[in-house]
RNA sequence: GCACCCGUAGCUCAGCUGGAUAGAGCGCUGCCCUCCGAAGGCAGAGGCCACACGUUCGAAUCGUGUCGGGUGCACCA
């Protein structure tokens, strides 16, 4: 149920007659043909641009297509109204059946009303957090698992097969520093100071990991050089910290559907062969960079380095993949895991990344356009800071201060749900204040109450009805007499409703699930604003004497309490029945 | 120096594949509760969409350039 795409189709339709007629030359693209929401109510409830971007290749003015258009639109019964505006564009006005039957429909779909199938069920692989699996997960890594989660419910939703996976970094030098910071705390769990050397991790959350050695090694470890347990600890640390950093998404609502391991692909020649197959293109050669214009490092040397023509899909410069002691580079095990996600048959790629990682973005794209001969398309969303207020004043993390904030700690402070909805509350890419005051105060200026406000609304009016001894399930509302829902502020409500499927295709598009954020609080507060009308109007309260009455009208409650449950679904959102 | 992101109301931000008189919240001014929860609503004031040029029937949106802010820039991930 898309009443934007229905009345498409019925725009599309009145062309075909019209091609069919004579009226318009074969052979048209329709492809640009909208049908919207009119920016100012007052021009309708859709508009379409149909005659404007046919006028030029018809080789017509678009306002004779227009009327020619309008009066054929005017003879379908959904239509109440066609007129020709500005330069050729056909406002269209609904008949009020439209939208009450739009109601009806939502109660019978009910949590599947605005799913869409824009992905046709191709497969795409949503790749997020991948924090170091050296602590424990921070504020910063709060969004980006946000932001993950939500668009991979939000694709799925939309009709994509969507696996959501997260990468782990295991194979480099931090995974030492591990190993030896866990070194030190087996040492204290063993008795003995541990020396917290400039360049370890110092964190309390690896006492228990030092904890957990003694009682796997007993002291067997102590007195023993490096080569002896490094390999062991940096497994047994990054299992730790793996089995932490997994609770922690769990407590925001996140589960993955795939680790991967940067470390398992070493040895198994998984990363050569990736870079064989860039060879094999033409893509991998010896040579030596130029230093960076502008910012020249003071050791600068030329080296003669494994490169891997990046440039060639769009980089800027080509990137070592081997160092000069012949070990890879991170970039080399990045593009054998990008490799093994397209030949896992992803159809799409997205990757998640912080904004401090923009400068990845050409050339893991580069990698991926090469690997997969253009086939396979990454989006890469580069998630901004978030910067953290508390009472009026930024709140500045610092480790050596003890304020340090973890994902644990704001879930604690806020909960997930509050947490989840305001990292939504902005674009990706723009910078977010998070403010622990404000995020919880309860008012308008918080979107997060808001949209629960209104739905623990929408719970009041149906508990009261069914206090009253109104039947109010979903199949006896979609069946209530829905003409009744005849007040414009009513109406207006259900064209808000009708907006959903629109979001969701929208947002999907374009990777974008802020958006279903601000949809729904503009739902809520249509919502909000037709309830308190019924303080001046008591004919449009929810709860009327009459039962057929109120069933129509708790019928429009409950299509919006449908979507706004939905939506926040998409955002991870648990909504809530009563506001305490 | 180069690349990427950002620049919209006093503040914080939306703005779809280019569409009509550019929107919301906060703040400011004035209203609305014997009423389904006022934890809300209604109305008003407030804009050269950073700037310039270009593309076109039409630009906040696309392109180029300038200015301003952020981020990143071989042998760390």
């Amino acid at each position: 149920m898309n009443l934007f795409s229905d009345i498409r189709s019925l725009v599309i339709a009145s062309i075909d007659a019209m091609v069919a007629a004579g009226e318009l030359p074969q052979g048209l693209d329709l492809a640009a043909v909208a049908v919207e929401p009119p920016r100012d109510a007052g021009h309708g409830d859709m508009a379409t641009n149909a005659a404007m971007v046919l006028a030029k290749p018809a080789g017509l003015a678009p306002r004779a297509i227009a009327e020619s258009l309008a009066a054929r639109l005017a003879r379908d019964p959904r239509i109440a109204g066609v007129e020709v505006a500005g330069p050729g564009f056909l406002n269209l006005r609904l008949q009020p059946a439209v939208w009450q039957g739009l109601v009806g429909a939502v109660l019978r779909q009910g949590a599947d009303y605005g799913r869409a199938t824009l992905g046709a069920g191709r497969r795409v692989n949503v790749e997020f957090v991948s924090a170091n699996p050296t602590g424990p997960m921070h504020v910063g890594h709060v969004r980006g698992a946000v932001v993950g989660d939500a668009l991979a419910r939000l694709l799925a939703f939309a009709g994509w097969n969507v696996t959501r996976e997260y990468y782990i970094n295991d194979g480099g030098g931090q995974v030492d520093v591990l190993a030896r910071s866990a070194y030190e705390r087996y040492r204290e769990a063993c008795g003995l100071s541990p020396e917290i050397r400039e360049g370890l991790y110092p964190g309390d959350y690896l006492i228990p990991v030092g904890e957990a050695l003694k009682a796997k090694y007993g002291t067997s470890l102590l007195e023993q050089p490096e080569s002896v347990w490094l390999a062991d600890l940096r497994t047994f640390s990054t299992d730790m910290m793996m089995t932490m950093i997994r609770a922690d998404l769990a407590a925001l609502g996140v589960t993955m559907d795939v680790y991967s391991s940067e470390k398992a692909l070493y040895g198994t020649g998984r990363i050569e062969a990736a870079i064989e197959t860039l060879r094999g293109m033409g893509l991998i050669y010896e040579g030596t960079l130029e230093p960076p214009k502008g910012k020249e490092p003071e050791d600068w040397e030329p080296r003669l380095q494994t490169l891997f023509r990046s440039t060639a899909h769009g980089d800027d410069v080509d990137r070592p993949v081997m160092k000069s002691d012949g070990s890879w580079t991170y970039f080399a095990p990045d593009i054998a895991y990008h490799y093994d996600k397209v030949q896992r048959g992803f159809d799409e790629l997205i990757d998640i990344f912080g904004a401090d990682h923009g400068g990845y973005v050409k050339r893991m794209k580069a990698a991926v356009s090469a690997l997969s001969n253009g086939r396979v398309p990454l989006d890469i969303k580069l998630v901004q800071l978030v910067k953290l207020w508390k009472n009026g004043e930024p709140f500045k993390m610092s480790k050596r201060a003890g304020t340090f904030v973890t994902l644990r700690d704001v879930i604690d402070l806020v909960g997930a749900d509050v947490t989840r909805f305001v990292m939504l509350t902005r674009k990706n890419d723009a910078a977010l204040d998070f403010d622990f005051d404000k995020v919880l105060e309860q008012s308008k200026d918080n979107p997060v109450f808001y949209v629960q406000y209104a739905n623990a609304r929408i719970n009041s009016v149906l508990r009261r009805a069914r206090e009253a001894g109104v039947a109010v399930d979903d199949a006896t509302l979609a069946a209530a007499d829905l003409g009744k829902l005849d007040h414009e502020a009513e109406i207006g409500l259900a064209k808000k409703i009708a907006e959903w499927p629109r979001v969701v295709e929208i947002a999907a598009r374009g990777n974008e699930p802020h958006r279903v954020a601000f949809y729904l609080y503009e739902l809520a507060s249509d919502l909000h604003g037709l309830w308190n009308r019924g303080n001046d109007a008591p004919q449009l309260r929810f709860v009327q004497d009459d039962s057929a009455i109120t069933q129509a009208k708790i019928a429009l409650a409950r299509a919006t309490g449908v979507v706004i449950s939905s939506g926040l679904a998409i955002l991870g959102v648990t909504p809530v029945e009563e506001m305490r």
